[in-house]
DNA sequence: TGTACATCAGTGAACGCGCGTTCACTGATGTAC
DNA sequence: TGTACATCAGTGAACGCGCGTTCACTGATGTAC
């Protein structure tokens, strides 16, 4: 951890060892904090205690930072989601864990997206000059997010919580309740809602999408 | 029609009369191209055929440009589902003319999206400097789209086709979907999908939505 | 083991870009008497 | 009806900003013999 830290830090030699990792991780605290807009080729640069131009010997350009902080955003966004899941609690039938992944990961997206504002805008944006290619079948990776839903929605159909004939798209379905609400509250008139009751909003729109999904029985779950 | 359009081209005198719309029409038109990045105070008065200092006298700066724009984006928005919803046919109970509306009203926005997506995109942009009021309850003839969504709700319980547990949040949950699946195209994972699926993917989603709401009985029905 | 040399990874100065915004100004308009 | 003058709505030149990117360069490294 702390040696991973290090190569970060300003160098004390002519070599760096780690410039693209380094420039990727400033370029993503620079996201962190103000979103794509924010992310600076120079400043990253500086931040690491380098030329604006040693930046070129490992990216191509601006947009392929850019790229390089949209994976790292990725990333997170997916890891988060897998933490909140490993965090729930695992008791119960595997139909009724399914269901509750269902709950704490929509939650822990809407978490994400509020409290890692710039990373989660950064995850969707679009670095110019590239190749959008991170979200095909076979770069799929890049978006685990994805995986981990779909997989979510298999398990409730094998354990009957969710007749087969709901499956197709279902995944998307559940993405797109919940990104939209993400970005309504962001960017639109949720945003405006003062906070306690927009939690209620966000609880009450997600057990709409779940009890939509699986029927009502879904619903005395929680 | 032409009065207006008269109005917006370069004046021959020195007054223009009604710049304050002009630049406002330009700027529209820069952002229904390109998006919010693409509203240019300079470029807005070049178009209207005025020094960008003029633009001084009717917008405070940039900001509130940009701000117009999003107002009429808004509209814009609010105009098309409108449009759609009134040239869908009228036939039927009013209960069965809601669900369809529902469909109707959810395709459109997704169309508006894809079609006139840098209209889309100023609509939930946040203008530099600006306070965001403009989806307050007070200023909720900004959103008017909301308007037209929450009156369908109320007909799907009035005629009994929704129950009215699940009216609470169910336009906000309706919106999510909708919005959500246009973000998600727009700049996610379902953008490198090729049309006819996608045209599939859009239909599925927004089937399993509405169906989600009002029960399979729903379904049936389209 | 030492040396020559190709290659890799940095440097610092400079450029052009086009924007938003300000300044001191001038031309047109309307109103009080 | 005419005139003086305040006010409104334009103009053109200029500024600073900070970025992404390129250039010709130098320092460090590793490999063939």
């Amino acid at each position: 951890m702390n040696g991973v830290t290090d190569v970060r830090q300003r160098r004390d030699s002519y070599h760096h060892g780690d410039l693209r990792n380094a420039l990727s991780d400033a370029a993503t605290e620079l996201a962190r904090r103000g979103g794509p807009d924010a992310v600076v080729l120079r400043e990253a640069a500086r931040r690491v205690g380098v030329s604006a131009t040693a930046a070129y010997r490992h990216f191509a350009n601006h947009g392929d930072l850019m790229h390089a902080v949209k994976l790292r955003a990725l990333d997170e966004l997916a890891d988060t989601l897998e933490a909140a899941l490993a965090a729930a609690s695992d008791r119960g039938a595997l139909g009724e864990q399914a269901v509750r992944g269902l709950y704490t990961t929509a939650r822990a997206y809407i978490a994400f997206a509020l409290s890692q504002t710039g990373l989660f805008r950064s995850a969707f944006c679009h670095p110019d000059g590239q190749v959008d290619d991170d979200w095909t079948p076979e770069h799929q990776a890049a978006a685990p997010a994805y995986g981990i839903l779909a997989h979510l929605m298999d398990v409730l159909v094998e354990t009957g919580k969710m007749p087969p004939e709901r499956r197709a798209c279902a995944d998307f379905y559940a993405w797109s309740v919940v990104h939209g609400l993400a970005m309504l509250i962001l960017d639109g008139p949720l945003g405006q809602v003062p906070e306690p009751q927009r939690d209620a909003v966000i609880d009450r729109t997600i057990h709409l999408a779940i009890t939509g999904l699986l029927g009502s029985d879904g619903a005395s779950l929680i």
